[in-house]
DNA sequence: AGGTCTCGTTCGGCCATAGTGAACTTTATA
DNA sequence: TATAAAGTTCACTATGGCCGAACGAGACCT
């Protein structure tokens, strides 16, 4: 989408994934498609889409191209790397069932949010479509308190790269801000998310760790606002998501 | 791992696609081991990790590098494309929770049974890790069942690209037994793999069709050899599958 | 501290090869 | 059957990927 030259880019494989970005914008397209609207020749794209079928990076149906089950394969060894990412699924629905609020699990990878599990009462749709989506830390609550059990050296190291872009008009934009939202979100024991990132969209969530200080991810539920800061319902919905990263975190202790 | 000179085939994209295969294999690794490995420059192979970092494709955590949340994003999305493989999702669940037998959805793509979804009891492992696998469908329980459903004519090109290899004592490995046996599935209304996939491993398939004749995919549940074919036991799961498929499709059709 | 080893990263030249446009084939449409 | 539109193949050329060597950054050892 937005023009990429940075330098010291592998161009063909720039371009092959461009391909496969193009077909996921587009849930699959024919060749002369995708060579127009990336203003390339048909033949390299035909090129480009020859070597990736080859791979089952892609699947021809036909003169129809579209995403393949490698990417599938190989997306979910993202899942599967860490034991306790799999051990979160479990959890990450029990979760749901219990609060009947969307449910994520997210793990920090380089810097931002990754949703790693999802439940939701939507028969359709949303819950899987995140999967592997990447969120700011400073402005969701998983992030934020994933951010609460880092060092403050790698918090700084996370600014750097990604800054502090609002998202909202509740956004925290500044190192002071956000410093002191981490300080309350430590004492308080969980992070609460107010409309920071969608309006009116509303979460709390608890990081989890290994051991004390080896933070794997984060658990959260979100809502629309009224859901949330009902009274009493807050500290409710805390508690039941504490409680699950503590069940989560002992059984992980015992892998 | 098997020597691929293929012509017509992008030497860097396929290069680049080598490194991702092989941080696949090893759960990650370092420049030198890759290069060391692959037999390339380290500086050929810190080029490819460069570009596959820009895109996320690959996240490097000091000087160690791993699969990155784009390629969970895409994959992802081959599991959303169909609004039936999403609803398939819950079935999948509901057929495990009643069967207490490892039960899977798996779409065709390109001749092949690709797992979709999966729901076992076991809280590690495996059942994420086969998602997105390739299975033959001549030996298995969804891919008979599914091939059952195709036209004779389909049959063939699929044999033709993928043959009939034989992967236990067990296997069809001809094309008339092969007929035969999906004959018998369309009388029986099930399939059923008798250790032909693996030994020891019996499983019971169904098909599910959008509409007569359109077929999405398939449902089963498998288990050691005793489990299925105890005494009534297997007319019990087939009953429990089909109904399994037939809810689903009803479900299928209203949205 | 100093020295050595290892590993990751940068750089410039060479030539393999990705990109290109045109020719060819196939399929759909009228 | 003719026409058009799409996919595929092909050979040429200049680009840019590959390589090896040099450089820089840590880790480890004495």
């Amino acid at each position: 989408m937005t023009a990429e030259d940075d330098p010291k880019m592998l161009k063909t494989t720039a371009t092959s994934i461009a391909v496969l970005e193009y077909l996921e914008e587009t849930h699959g397209a024919r060749v002369s498609e995708i060579a127009e609207s990336m203003g390339l020749p048909k033949s390299t794209i035909h090129g480009h889409l020859t070597t990736l079928k080859h791979k089952q990076f892609v699947i021809q149906e036909g003169d129809f191209y579209s995403l393949g089950p490698e990417l599938l394969r190989l997306g979910n060894k993202v899942r599967t790397r860490d034991s306790g990412y799999v051990l979160a699924r479990k959890f990450t629905e029990q979760l749901f069932e219990e609060t009947g609020l969307r449910s994520i699990f997210a793990a920090e990878m380089d810097g931002k949010a990754v949703f790693l599990h999802t439940a939701s009462g939507n028969k359709m749709g949303w819950a899987h479509e995140q999967l592997g989506n990447r969120l700011y830390l400073h402005s969701t609550a998983v992030g934020k308190a994933i951010l609460a059990e880092l060092p403050e050296q790698r918090v700084d190291q996370i600014i750097e790269k990604w800054g502090l872009p609002a998202e909202t008009e509740s956004t925290i934009t500044t190192r002071e801000g956000l410093s002191a939202e981490l300080e309350e979100v430590r004492n308080r024991g969980y992070a609460v998310n107010r409309g920071e990132n969608f309006r009116e969209l509303y979460a709390i969530g608890d990081a989890a760790a290994r051991r004390p200080g080896d933070v794997i991810g984060g658990f959260s539920v979100t809502g629309p606002a009224h859901a949330i800061v009902e009274t009493g319902k807050e500290e409710e919905l805390a508690r039941q998501v504490t409680d699950i990263v503590r069940e989560f975190e002992l059984e992980l202790s015992l892998v």
